[in-house]
DNA sequence: TTGAAAGCGCTAACAG
DNA sequence: CTGTTAGCGCTTTCAA
């Protein structure tokens, strides 16, 4: 007879005992299910709460075959992108009793796998894999009872569940922006063009001018995800193109760095030059000269969905494929004079 | 006799039929404990491994009574600081082989009794709690058996485990500094004097100034944590210590307003003015031009040393009282011409 | 070296 | 309405 040294909690066989019934009467009165007289339902309840009796869901687990757990693996150690998903995700799921393991792993394969183990090992009844890029990435290998849903950084397996912030749409809502504000000649000034977000934002927008008959002035300037890529790319774009009369940019930092360059050049932010941008990062949004018209990516709504895709297939509707959720656009006074 | 529908994976006896054998042995074969015979182990790996088992560690964990799992309790949705406290102990903690719950209160006491039933309800072997401010906050309750320890924020009860960054060696460290550099009329911006790192770091700064013979220059500039703060402190200041040669302040954000606001003035970072500030957000403070020497609050090695106060708690050594981390000083452009 | 049996804490089936 | 029994998956005495 194994006795342990860690705490000894209660358990149903104390109540029951505490109460003068039977376990299996303790744990019908206790669930609600069967068939208890109110008298010894309220009896049990008296001698759990004194005893402060809490179930332990670890048994039940052990019993239902279910542990009403999910784990999150995320590649990016919940950066700026992540932690959004991660909280949508984590609403969601706590909305129906479910309760998150977090793994970061770092963009190491080793890692990665070592968390799989351990979270299968734990009977997750899922995982959500998340990271930083659009990018596809390798599908992670579990047993194929234990369901799996992509977040922000899709699965290249067509036949997994993923689902991602539509891109093209988020250009396509700048370029509609700018142009519904009477401008034609805009520019773009965006990250590396090894994203598949970068190329497909780009793609939205050339599109909605293309409806207005007109291009990306200067073409696509790509570069990297800083400042002063920004402030450098603005001045090509002033010298390359200097009548041009709105930028978008493909990040709030990157549009930080154009704000800095359109002042140190004289143009003033709308009236010469309106300026949008993508993140809708509202500390640094907000903070800019002016304050930044933003494309909110809606990341907690990928995890939220990712959330319920991965409920849905844990109940054994599983789909497959890329679900898109929708950006937003938020009007700041980067292109907006009139307030 | 109940049959679920949830998935059934093998199991110890489904191995060992597989192996010709018993459970007990299995079990023993597979952890190494007990005497096994070389042949017999073998075997049973083999078959384990062709079942494509993985031992179930709900099962154990009812039968050890040690989960191996503890919750982390945000109020703060994981903002900016929470992040790196969580990740530092996730990785504290992975190294023991301890998965961690992730629970997000967002500063709601019904959700955070919520989650700490659950947490409970799980078997946690201990609960990390952390947050964004310094303030001290009301302890939770759990029963005495669950060690909890604080992280960031500590528990208002001195007899509780706290882990929280030293908000007074954070000014002291930014004031030898700039005396280092032989400035002398030195100002201060910071934050709302309600948080109490504003009101230490306050103190820690003019401790060091004392040392040197002076005192902060224009008085404690409190405010609040926004680049416009920041812009506006800078101005108030220009015009009421026109001699001024360094500013340090709260928050990385409040100096970027301020950077603008000398640029806007003419004073030149760090020739005329050195400039540093705190929390050594790394995007923000390389992206400002200059780019910033900030105060690093070693975020993640709070989560690492509270991680490790939590092992020792649930090992049976618990420590009570506040721990300090040491912020680390890190010197970039703002204050350092010379390069 | 191996097997049988009992038990971790909980629940469901079946009697009474 | 309540108690008894068996079993979830695993481990650990204790015999053989």
């Amino acid at each position: 007879m194994p006795q342990k040294d860690p705490p000894r909690r209660s358990t149903v066989r104390d109540v029951a005992v505490a109460a003068g019934v039977s376990p299996g009467t303790v744990s019908k009165a206790l669930n609600r299910s069967g068939q208890v007289s109110d008298e010894t339902r309220a009896r049990i309840e008296q001698a759990a709460r004194e005893l402060g009796f809490r179930p332990n869901e670890l048994a039940k687990s052990v019993f239902n075959r279910r542990s009403f757990t999910v784990g999150m693996i995320t590649t990016d150690s919940f950066e700026r992108f992540s932690v959004p998903v991660m909280l949508g995700a984590e609403d969601a799921l706590g909305a129906g009793r479910i309760s998150v393991f977090l793994c970061d792993s770092r963009d190491d394969p080793i890692r990665e796998s070592h968390y799989i183990e351990v979270l299968l090992g734990r009977r997750v009844d899922g995982i959500i894999v998340t990271g930083r890029s659009s990018n596809p990435r390798k599908p992670i290998s579990v047993d194929a009872s234990t369901p799996v849903v992509y977040a922000l950084t899709p699965s290249s397996d067509p036949d997994d569940c993923s689902v991602v912030v539509d891109d093209v749409a988020a250009g396509r809502l700048a370029g509609d922006h700018l142009i519904g504000l009477g401008r034609r000649r805009i520019g773009h000034i965006t990250g590396p063009s090894s994203f598949d977000a970068v190329r497909r934002r780009a793609q939205g927008l050339a599109h909605a001018l293309e409806e207005a008959g007109t291009t990306i002035a200067g073409g696509v300037l790509a570069g990297s995800w800083s400042e002063a890529w920004g402030r450098q790319a603005a001045q090509i774009l002033l010298r390359s193109n200097p009548d041009i009369d709105a930028i978008h940019c493909g990040s709030d930092l990157i549009a930080r760095g154009v704000t800095e360059a359109l002042r140190d050049a004289g143009r003033s932010i709308p009236s010469d030059i309106a300026l949008s941008s993508t993140d809708n990062w509202q500390l640094i949004a907000e903070g800019a000269r002016p304050p930044l018209t933003s494309i909110d990516m809606n990341l907690s709504q990928v995890g939220q969905v990712a959330a319920q895709r991965l409920l849905e297939a844990i109940e054994g509707k599983s789909q497959s494929g890329i679900e898109l959720v929708t950006p937003t656009l938020v009007v700041r006074a980067s292109t907006d004079g009139g307030v």
